[in-house]
DNA sequence: AGTTGCAGATTTGCAACTCACC
DNA sequence: AGGTGAGTTGCAAATCTGCAA
């Protein structure tokens, strides 16, 4: 595919090709698909899934972490103590899953018992309200209409620019499209 | 994150901290976004850019191929004879991009001199009007309406279920929002 | 195929209200 | 009792849509 206003010509083609299966097509068709569809759009650039979101997740995901860790030390599971998950889940945790997993790692290596307790976490953790990061990173998803325009760009293209064929793909009538288009020029 | 309704716990938030940048989200926050975000989309699933909307590529593309083969190959680049090129150009490539390449890789093989000629493609490329195949794939989108609810899942999934904040990021109303997935629900 | 008028259907943002939690 | 924030609903205005030309 050639992007329009571009000269580049591209491989692409072939590699979607061979990844494409017709389950898969079958699926989207019906309009259902599966989220990981849009965590590949997310490798790119989308979002940062923000743990301090889903506070209520990390109990599963620390156990799951000291579980992991367990097998891979051959050793028992160690256990959090009650005040020790309590700073967990009263951190930010700015650095996600990531800076989680890197904490845990470290309580495991510094706990001697099979109890982890607070004195094993970083500091920043423990220090309870590390104020507000400067730049509390808002993380930024594209708004609908910039989805919707994108992806209408992008059939647009696929269907060399027909737009009632496009229009056909959308869903939609050939004239809302038209329309659509049409107020993507005037903005 | 994990997923509404499931257990695993999973790590892709790190890797995604680490692919994203700044710039790209700023762009993105404009909401002009370039294609190849799309092509990833595109990887997965979503559609198969079919050449035989883009004849007009075709000189490019095969001219792309041939200097690449050159290059490889250590020779002086081929040319195509203009009939050889007319014969692409008829040609409908079900198999797009990678049977174009492959078919002008044959040629370069079976051409002797530094021209390519008809003779050199396969025969169901030159075969005049290969009667339409049988099951003449005809690619799939989703539907306009697919994408947006799917996106929207997804957001509201990375803002832990909270609409409002997820109604921030889709850049529409919270009560919007709210009878958009109410209306998933029944459909 | 692309475009436009049109009348009806739908959608939207706003504001108000409830509910839960601090 | 007071305040904040999420979720939800009524409503009138604004927009959007499919159809047909």
């Amino acid at each position: 595919m050639i992007p329009v206003g571009a000269t580049e010509a591209v491989s692409v083609d072939t590699r979607v090709l061979a990844a494409t299966n017709r389950d898969l097509e079958e699926e989207i068709k019906r309009g259902s698909f599966r989220p990981d569809l849009f965590y590949r759009l997310n490798v790119i650039a989308v979002h940062l899934p923000p743990l301090r979101h889903r506070q209520d997740d990390i109990p599963l995901l620390a156990e799951s972490f000291l579980a992991r860790s367990a097998t891979l030390r051959n050793e028992g599971v160690k256990m959090l103590r009650d005040d020790t998950l309590d700073a967990l889940m009263a951190y930010a945790w700015p650095g996600n899953v990531r800076e989680l997993e890197n904490a845990l790692e470290r309580a495991v290596i510094l706990s001697t018992g099979s109890v982890i307790d607070p004195d094993a976490l970083p500091e920043r953790v423990t220090a309870r309200r590390a104020e507000p990061l400067v730049s509390e990173r808002t993380p930024v998803s594209p708004t609908l209409e910039a989805i919707e325009r994108a992806y209408i760009q992008w059939v647009l293209q696929n269907e060399g620019g027909n737009k009632s064929r496009a229009a056909d793909m959308l869903g939609i009538d050939p004239s809302t499209l038209y329309r659509k288009l049409a107020r993507y020029g005037e903005a």
